[in-house]
This record gives C-alpha cells, sequence and structure tokens, in this order.
DNA sequence: GTCTATACTGGGATAGAC
DNA sequence: GTCTATCCCAGTATAGAC
C-alpha cells in the first residue's frame, strides 16, 4: 500500500522514517477532520494523536489546508476508483446499483469519518475540496447507471441526478447524523454490526423498491 | 408569542427594545449558527448582523451556549408542535405519511438553517441539545404512522425507526449537502423553487413507493 | 527530521461608564 | 439597555536549536 519508493532496508529502528510520520499524521488527522471538520480540527490535538508536534504537520503538509486536501484524496481514493469501474455499466442496473450502494454503505460503516467529511464539505468549505478531489464524478456514476436502468426498462423514470443524491442521503444521513438519531434506540450501539447490518437492509429495499416499475 | 409581560405602551422610538434587540439577535444567530453550528458560529458576527455589540448578546442570553438553545427551541418549535398533532394518527396512513414528508420538505426548503444546523448538531455537539429541545419526537411520530400503516396492511413490514432515518435522510439530505451536489447541475440554483419541487417530487415517490406492498 | 519556544491573531467573556 | 475597553485563553504558524 506504500510508495515502494522508500524501502531501505536498514532504516534505524529510531523515530525517524518520513513516511511512516506522514502516514501517521494522515491517520489523527483524518480522525480529527471527521470530528471537526477543516475548521473545526484543531493541529495541536493531530499533533497529539500522532505523537509529534504541530511543527512535523506544517514541515510535511505546509499548512491545515495542504493537510486536509491530502487526507481527502487519501480517504475518498476508494470511492472514486471504484465508481471508475466500466463495469456498472454492463449486465442488469438493478444489480449494479444494488452493488454499488451496498458498497457505499459498507465503506461508511467500516470508516464513520467519510460521512462526517462529507456533511462537513458541505456546510463549512462549500464543496471546495471535494470538487477538487473528483467526488461528484460518483454521482456521475450512479446517474448513468439509472439512465441505463430506465432505458432497458427496468426502472420507472426519475430524474437521475436528484434520485441519486436522494438515494445518497438515504443510505449516509445514518451515519452522518448517528449522533442525532442514536436517541431512538436507547439500548443499542448504533454502529454495531447488528445495527449497521438492519440499516443496510432496510435503506437498499427502500431504494430498489422505490425504483422498481 | 411574545411574554405578554413586556407591554409597555409609551415606549419610546429610540432603540431601547428588549424585545426587539432579543428577536434581531436571534435572527442573526439563527443565520450564524446555520452557518458554523454551535462551534463555528463567532459572537462578534452574530452582533454585527444585529447592528448591536457583542456585549448585548451576554447581556440576554448569559452565554453562547444559551443563545443557540434559544435559538433552537424557536426554529425548531415548528417541527415538533406539528408533530404532535393527533390527527396523524387518524385515517389513511400513506396520505398522511406523504402529508408529513411534504411538510417537512416545505420547512427545509423556506429556511434552508435548519437542516444546517440539524446536520451540525450531529457532527459537532452530538445530538444533546436536539435531546433536550425534543426533536427525537419528531421520529417517533413518523415511525407511528409507519406501525400503523403496517398493521392496517397500507405499508410493507419494515422497522419503522431504521424507516424513518432513511426517509428523513432521502429528503434532508439535498437540503444540508447542498454545496457538494450543486456541481451536478452547473447550470441551475439549487434552491430555485422549480430544483426545490423537482427533489420534492423525487424524494417523495421514492419514499412512497419503497414502503407500498 | 524532530524538537522547544514564541510571535501573532482571533474570539469568548466581563467590567464599568453612560 | 447599550456601549467601549480589555482580559485571557486557544490556536495557527514559524524560527532556530539539535
Amino acid at each position: 500500500m506504500g510508495s515502494g519508493i522508500h524501502m531501505k532496508v536498514k532504516s534505524p529502528t529510531q523515530s525517524r522514517d518520513a513516511e511512516l510520520t506522514k502516514a501517521k499524521i494522515l491517520d489523527a488527522a483524518e480522525e480529527e477532520f471527521g470530528q471537526g471538520g477543516l475548521a473545526g480540527a484543531r493541529t495541536e490535538a493531530i499533533a497529539q494523536r500522532t505523537g509529534v508536534t504541530k511543527a512535523m504537520i506544517y514541515y510535511y503538509f505546509e499548512s491545515k489546508e495542504g493537510l486536509y486536501e491530502a487526507v481527502l484524496e487519501r480517504c475518498f481514493q476508494g470511492h472514486i476508483q471504484a465508481s471508475s469501474d466500466p463495469t456498472w455499466h454492463e449486465g442488469d442496473p438493478a444489480e449494479k446499483l444494488e452493488g454499488l450502494i451496498r458498497q457505499f454503505l459498507a465503506r461508511s460503516a467500516q470508516n464513520p469519518n467519510l460521512p462526517n467529511i462529507v456533511a462537513y464539505e458541505a456546510l463549512q468549505n462549500q464543496g471546495k475540496y471535494f470538487k477538487q478531489v473528483g467526488v461528484p464524478q460518483y454521482y456521475e456514476t450512479m446517474a448513468r447507471i439509472l439512465e441505463r436502468g430506465m432505458q432497458m426498462g427496468v426502472f420507472r423514470q426519475v430524474d437521475a441526478y436528484h434520485a441519486s443524491v436522494s438515494i445518497v442521503g438515504a443510505c449516509v444521513f445514518y451515519f452522518c447524523c448517528r449522533e442525532n438519531v442514536k436517541f431512538l434506540w436507547a439500548d443499542k450501539d448504533i454502529m454495531s454490526p447488528e445495527m449497521v447490518a438492519a440499516h443496510m437492509d432496510e435503506a437498499v429495499n427502500l431504494i430498489m423498491r422505490g425504483l422498481m416499475i
């Protein structure tokens, strides 16, 4: 998963490994940005999580914004790469859409920072960095599956973009507003595997049935 | 709507009207909290919008948190009062649910601060103030309509709470993440009446069809 | 490459005059 | 009831030693 360029075998056991430090900063930053967004995150907190000093952050990423961009690129790479797979546009559109949605839900459940960052990006930064990283193309992929499904008579007639946004909303709201809705399940952990599976099934059913002819 | 206690008829025309000042602060604060949430809002900005000084905010609301609570109570009062209307639980459940959803969408469109505050509450405050103000009961109302619809055989069998969350998500995501998705419509204003109406129809159709037997 | 120390700024909150 | 002035903490960013 590393760049592979840095394969020094004799690297000393001491804490002077640039790639490792960078990676640790990115991990900590993702967590912080997930909690406060770009504006709310504290560089001091990121440094403390990482175990280095604030100065290191500026040494490697130049600014808070630079770090934020690096985090965004790294953590939405999965979504973006997945969405550019041409096989989404072959075979049964209903099956493909369900696959895309389930993958999306699985990623959100596995890393709850992602949904938070999505919401914060819109609220704090007007989606500026998102556009830069190429997230909008994810919606394009979904819309294209919908278009093909309509042409093939699998889906009813909808506005592909509006529908895509509503679909993503039905999936992601549970995660990014989990702190608001957790009160509905006093005795359960909202991110437990069982609860996540239940949300997945409910959301997928609502969406797929909502689209069928 | 005022307390009624303060009914001085001979109040001078000069700018020394407590109720008016309070109301102006609340208006400005709602806007600011909509843009930055509790943590991100700046009291200085609220004061400037209002045309008074920061000191006034503390004079009337004691603290930033106090102001925030007052804003929340005022601006979600509509949702909460509406949801406690017993007539939601009479007549055709499908019709009632659609009515509730359309009302919810209309309110969100009319005051886009609401969806933003909803999201910020979850992200920044873990829904703490929301619970205080009684927002969770809104979901209870929706869940109850769903339950009755299932009993009557109008809706298919779903988990009423999970479904409610997905429904709200499908409705509200368009608004609170409008800055992320605006790029999908390069030439249109996402909050224009036409676009809002289109979202409404798509969301309502997706949800209602998704629930029907 | 990593640290300590510090310059600089912004923002919440309060004291006290009017 | 409203203002000005100010305290003080927190947070970004940098300089410079090691």
